[in-house]
DNA sequence: GCGGATATATCTGTTACAGATATATCTTGA
DNA sequence: TCAAGATATATCTGTAACAGATATATCCGC
């Protein structure tokens, strides 16, 4: 139990936007549409946040210390106006918190069979 | 896709509260306290909403449709203040799909390397 | 240079949640 | 039997997140 764990731990249960923005984050340094491009992608369409959203929440992430304004990776030959953002440790640490709980979840669901309705 | 899975699909994502409130009722009705009794064993005490979220979440889930007031089980010698619930066609499948939802996350944050403990 | 796409930002109404408080009833033990 | 504590449900309020609309500026291809 890290002093890390603990911050971490209060953060939970995320939202479903944070969480997604995270797990956006979580192998890559990317910019604010790019990462509304990769949760797309992911999910099949199926997650699709507004800018409003989007915006409103990693302005959250940045004064909640979760992700940090990264330097802009490459040449230097991309748009000027992205912003970049990265994952700080307190944010890896609470994504992968929030994970395990998903998975405790998961588990119950299936004890329940829950999963791939029968009906 | 049937009416009812567009009827669910538009519920999503369900809330923490909302979503460990179903899975309560998956395996058999309860009352009210007795839903939160089964949330703290099954998550080791680390979900334990107050009264406010329970019984104001159990409210919004009526008027949803996703949950019914159900008959008292067993032989009557209950507490009569109980109120019980079961879920509805419709709460059930919009818990299989949160379910779905959660699966397909987990095994994003699995690509990503975000899980530590794989139980 | 013009138009559409890209990119970020803000504003506002709605809703959910958390914590406190309230009320009534049941159960247990002295 | 009666008091005390546990059980059970309900409501009220402040805070915060989210969704959708709107705004603004800049990039890029033609």
């Amino acid at each position: 139990m890290t002093k890390l764990d603990d911050q971490a731990r209060r953060l939970l249960p995320l939202t479903p936007a944070v969480y997604h923005i995270l797990l956006a984050l979580a192998d890559e340094d990317r910019h604010g549409l790019g990462i509304m491009r990769d949760m797309e992608e992911r999910t099949g369409g199926k997650v699709m946040p507004g800018p409003g959203t989007l915006y409103g929440t990693i302005k959250r992430l940045l004064e909640a210390g979760l992700i940090n304004e990264a330097r802009r990776p490459g040449g230097g030959r991309d748009d000027p106006r992205r912003r970049y953002y990265r994952l700080t440790r307190l944010g890896r640490r609470a994504a992968s918190l929030e994970t395990d709980r998903l998975a405790t979840l998961l588990r119950i669901a299936q004890d329940k069979h829950l999963q791939r309705d029968t009906r």
